[in-house]
DNA sequence: GTTTCTAGTTGCAACTTAAAACTTAATCTA
DNA sequence: TAGATTAAGTTTTAAGTTGCAACTAGAAAC
């Protein structure tokens, strides 16, 4: 099932204590993202995913069985024709959606130009989302002169300022 | 200057008007993200990538090129020590950050399990950020089960329902 | 003026990808 | 029910990419 053993080039591994390497291992990996995007379109089968997006035979059964493994897709041989296998986006997998979206915002806004569709809209009122953006824990959008990288045994807990001697070293040295 | 020539594999290309192949076709990249994170992490010369991240060093001198060519980042030699040379986050590159958040939020979310470290923080309160979601037009927050994809074409502008013989057919076949 | 430092480049072996042909099992079709 | 067809892979092989280590070139330090 498996067609190519798993990447013997150098993995982005697990460096400091940040997620971002390890949403990588499986991420990160070309097709990944294109794969996600189709299963978000509803395409469920092989041959589907090979018409979609255009990529190798080989390639596709290997990220099939890798989000499989990776639990971001779930594998399941068709009750009715037992030929037909259907892969579905597991919870796991539905939870990329903000960052496929994020993603191709960004293209939209600085590679294509031209807005993409179909579009996401709100099934109770057929208007399409917004931009993805960073918010404050009281729902202010934020941009990345209003923040800065905090050591999390530093965090401030439930609202009141610790004395913190040192506080300039803090935004340092980040992960 | 460029190491290697840009990618003789497949093209993650323009396939239908999904700005995301257009993404991938940067961002996609082993290692652009991490590249990009310790952009964010005020890492700005060569060697500083190369120790933060740990990759071949013509794989590095590649990459910093590519994102030097799509508009990611900004290289200037640096006017007081002419050996150096300054990678810098241009306002396309910034840009990146929800997509960034939103992937290593997710990794926290389901394979870590622990929060990463630093975090950012609102500067004028320090309190974390909120986990990056999809918003509605009047800032609910949304998910995949509230969701659908509509063309383009057929959106419901100014917030009038059009009136649409075969709506139903407007979900279907995403591009 | 020699050493060191920074940002690369080069050469090569190991690995991955892409394309096309092949396989295996299940289902139509006559 | 034999033969064609479909779905989901696997195999083969050439071409492209990566990783490592050693090398280079220009600027600064000593």
């Amino acid at each position: 099932m498996t067609t190519l053993k798993h990447n013997e080039t150098q993995h982005i591994s697990d460096e400091g204590d940040c997620a971002l390497p390890h949403a990588l291992s499986l991420m990160g990996e070309k097709w990944s993202f294109m794969i996600l995007r189709s299963a978000f379109d509803d395409v469920r089968h092989f041959e589907g995913f090979l018409n979609k997006i255009g990529l190798a035979r080989n390639i596709l059964a290997n990220r099939l069985a890798r989000l499989t493994q990776g639990g971001i897709l779930a594998r399941t041989p068709c009750p009715n024709d037992r030929r037909k296998v259907e892969y579905r986006l597991t919870q796991k997998g539905l939870d990329l959606l903000p960052a496929m979206l994020a993603l191709r915002q960004w293209g939209e806004k600085w590679a294509t130009g031209i807005p993409s569709t179909p579009v996401l809209v709100d099934q109770a009122d057929r208007k399409p989302i917004k931009e993805i953006t960073i918010r404050s824990h009281d729902d202010r959008v934020l941009k990345w002169q209003d923040l800065c990288w905090v050591d999390v045994s530093q965090l401030d807990i439930d609202g009141e300022t610790l004395d913190i001697v040192d506080e300039e070293a803090l935004v340092k040295n980040i992960g």
